[in-house]
DNA sequence: CGATATAGTATCGTGGCGATACGATTTAGT
DNA sequence: ACTAAATCGTATCGCCACGATACTATATCG
C-alpha cells in the first residue's frame, strides 16, 4: 500500500509540475517533454547526447523523439552536429537561446521559490531516496541508469585523470560529472 | 541548484511510471491519465468525487476533464450519479469493473514489485517529505491539498463522531480517511 | 426577480505520441 | 570480402489528450 502512495504522489507533483511549465512556457508554447529535453541535454555527457538517449532517458519511442528534436531545432534552441566516428550518430547541443530559455522557465519560478523556502537540511535526504527509487524502476525494467560518470563502475581515475572502462577513453573533469547513458552502478548486485 | 534535481527526479520518474502505464495498460489502451482519474476516485471522499476535483487534482482544465471521463463512461468503468442536493454536480463511482482494472494495472505490476523490494523502512520518511514538496507547490500556486479529512483544520471529533466543520456535516470512519478537496492544513502558516 | 457565480458539456484546433515503414551506416558471421 | 543482421535516425500515419472557447443549467445573492 505505501509503496502505491509513494508512486501516487510522485506522479502527482509530476503532474502539476507539467501543467505549471506548461501555463508558464512563455511565447513559443513549449510542452513540457521539449523542456525536459533541454534540460536532459544540458546534463548528458558526450556519449549521451543524441537523440536515442534522450528517448530513452524519457521513456519516448525513437520517432516520438525526433519529431520533438525536430521543433526544437526549428526554433533553434538545439543544434545537430554529425559524429564524426559513426555516420548514423546525431549529437544535440543547446544553442545560447535554448540554454537562455532554459534558465527562465524551468523549473517554473514560482515552483522553484516554493521549494527553495523549504527545509534545505532535508534535500540530500530526499534526493538520495528518490535516486533509489528511480534506481529500483530502472533496475526491474532494464532501462539505463543515467548516472554520473563518476559513480560508475567503469569509472577509472589514474594520476588525475577520468577515465571510462567501457568505452575506453579519457573523461574530461567536465565529462565526468555529467550523466550517460552508460552508466552502471558499482554493486551488480 | 539542490531543489531543480529533485524536481527532475520526481518529473524523471513520473514519466517512467506513466510510459509503464501505457505499455502495460493492456486490452483497452487507457492513457496514463485515465488511470490516475480512476486511482483518484477510489480515495476521495463524497465532497471530492466530482469532474471538477478530478480537474483540479490532477492539473487539468474542466473541458479536458469532462472529455477523460466520457471515455471512463463508455468503457463502464465509472458510473455518473447527480447529487440530490445540488443539480450542478455529478459524482463519480467506479464500476466493479473500474476497481478490477486499477488493481490490475496501477501501478504497473513489474514497478510495483521492484518498490515493494526496497527498504520498507524508509517509505514513511519520504512519503513525508514528498507530502512537504508537494504542501509546499500547492501553497505557492493555490492549488488545493487534497488533504485526508482526519489531517484537516476543520476536521473535529466529538464523541467518536467525525464532523466537517466547513462543510458542518457529519462525516463516516470511512470518509474521514479519504481525501477531500477542501482540505486545508492546520496551521495557516 | 434579475445578476453573477459555479458545475458541467460540446466543439474545435493543435500537436504529442506510438506504430510502422524506411534509409543509411556499422558490425558480425561466414 | 560479401552478405546478413543490428543500430541510429527520419518520415508518415492515425489516435486522441489537451487547452480554449462558447454554451447550458442550476445556485446564490441582492
Amino acid at each position: 500500500m505505501a509503496e502505491t502512495r509513494i508512486l501516487d504522489l510522485i506522479e502527482r507533483i509530476g503532474a502539476l509540475v507539467r501543467s505549471g511549465v506548461r501555463r508558464e512556457a512563455g511565447p513559443h508554447d513549449l510542452h513540457p517533454i521539449h523542456i525536459q529535453a533541454l534540460d536532459y541535454l544540458t546534463r548528458a555527457n558526450r556519449f549521451s547526447d543524441t537523440p536515442a538517449a534522450v528517448g530513452d532517458y524519457l521513456g519516448l519511442t525513437k520517432g516520438n523523439v525526433s519529431q520533438r528534436l525536430n521543433v526544437l531545432e526549428r526554433l533553434r534552441l538545439v543544434r545537430k552536429l554529425a559524429d564524426s566516428a559513426d555516420g548514423r550518430v546525431v549529437h544535440l547541443k543547446l544553442t545560447n537561446a535554448g540554454i537562455r530559455l532554459l534558465q527562465e522557465i524551468h523549473p517554473p519560478p514560482s515552483w522553484r521559490e516554493a521549494v527553495k523556502a523549504m527545509d534545505a537540511q532535508r534535500f540530500s535526504d530526499l534526493e538520495r531516496q528518490l535516486a533509489e527509487v528511480l534506481h529500483a524502476l530502472v533496475a526491474a525494467n532494464d532501462f539505463r541508469t543515467f548516472g554520473q560518470c563518476k559513480t560508475c563502475r567503469f569509472h577509472q581515475r589514474n594520476n588525475n585523470q577520468s577515465f571510462c572502462g567501457l568505452l575506453e577513453v579519457d573523461l574530461s573533469d567536465e565529462d565526468a560529472k555529467k550523466i550517460c547513458r552508460e552508466h552502471q552502478h558499482c554493486l551488480p548486485a
